[in-house]
DNA sequence: ATCTTTGGTGATCGGTCGATAAACTGGTTC
DNA sequence: GAACCAGTTTATCGACCGATCACCAAAGAT
């Protein structure tokens, strides 16, 4: 039926892009997909918030997983700055003072819906860029800490920090970590005011940390015990 | 062709179990492919862990989100105690010792591959038990450990727990969830001692909160204010 | 004005998913 | 031993997913 005259369908509008500008909008929605759906969200969804046809994707990704990969480099490497090693370390300031701009920068950085959900998703798959983020974390940020609490409190700082002392920056960070998984994932009620948060944070553990110097001998000879 | 005998096909070997117990192997199975997988995880996969055929599913559960539900419930109340909050209250022991003990117990029940995964996997679907979870842990934890710890250090008991107290002992007690997430989901390298752990925390925050306790009206009219 | 390049679309394929209907079978009851 | 019930399987449906291919049209080059 019908054979004559192949009826002219009215093709979708094309707004063109150029390459680069069109690969960065597909990382960017990306991002902005798998951070609300998880890694399961669909390309044709992702398609459609770009307002092209899905096929086009593979015009700039082989596959899907090489545009997650992308969505991971971004966003892991994306709030990564250089200057918080040294701003750590730069004796010539207080520490309480270092380590509340440090942590203020650095919350500012990853306490965003889009970082935490996307950290976490990856998290919960095992990557390798996951364990490197937070070897990273570990090396760059909470060894340092714990070099210059050392330092502050009269203490060697040569020798690497103890399992017990990086578990003790590890629960501190991990605190202030999770205010941000409560606030922009669980989005429950927090304390408004995120200053003021890392600011009784770094209160308590300095306090903490320095009581556990004062005894740092004892307490390698003889740990506490505590009854259980 | 071969319209005739319809082709005696070798059915699989059925093993009947009783409803209860094949509705219950339903939910216990899909904890473990779901904590695996994702929410995503298919319900062919759930059968095959089973040895039955995936239809099965469906005389027991309606759907596969009633199937779901039923894993939140199960994953979420199971480890749950009506006993904490009596241990938290009894003053008749040391406060040291009731937190060092509670967390010991809470991190016990909550502190496996599956509880996280799953706890994590909600979190980020954003459901209501989970807003429900959050809301149980500030209310018959966390306010409970601040009135405790307010009339260790002398203070009035009454009033509710100011929204910078809360923080406080959020920071805390986020810090020690975090270590589960480290070893249990990152499976990153964490100091073995789990109760160490939680000692060394407790030391922290104890000490840190008596210190702020100490000025805590110079903090109320006059809240410390920080460089940033 | 035409050619060439390249960003973009339409159609479609094989596979997987959740879900349904119907047939089959082991065990219990009368 | 016939009838029935409950647990299980086979077969299949419609929707969706990632991926591929041939074709199309807008911009730059000649």
């Amino acid at each position: 039926m019908n054979r004559k005259a192949p009826v002219k369908r009215t093709r979708a509008k094309q707004t063109r892009l150029s390459a680069d500008d069109r690969r960065s909008e597909f990382v960017t929605k990306a991002t902005e997909l798998f951070a609300d759906e998880g890694f399961g969200g669909g390309t044709r969804a992702l398609a459609r918030k770009l307002g092209v046809t899905q096929p086009l994707l593979y015009r700039y990704f082989p596959s899907k997983d090489d545009l997650i990969k992308e969505v991971y480099r971004k966003v892991y490497l994306g709030p990564l700055e250089t200057g918080w090693e040294k701003l750590l370390s730069d004796r010539s300031r207080p520490l309480r003072v270092r380590l509340q701009e440090f942590y203020q920068a650095y919350t500012d950085a990853i306490f965003t819906r889009k970082w935490l959900r996307i950290y976490l998703y990856s998290g919960l798959k095992g990557l390798d860029i996951n364990r490197w983020y937070v070897g990273m974390v570990k090396d760059k940020i909470l060894s340092r800490i714990i070099r210059e609490c050392r330092h502050d409190a009269g203490l060697a700082t040569q020798s690497r920090p103890s399992a017990a002392e990086l578990e003790l920056a590890w629960v501190f960070h991990g605190g202030i970590f999770y205010y941000g998984v409560r606030r922009y994932i669980y989005e429950a009620p927090v304390l408004e005011d995120k200053a003021q948060m890392i600011s009784d944070a770094l209160d308590v553990f300095l306090a903490g940390f320095e009581r556990l110097a004062e005894n740092s001998d004892d307490r390698q000879r003889a740990p506490l015990k505590v009854v259980v």
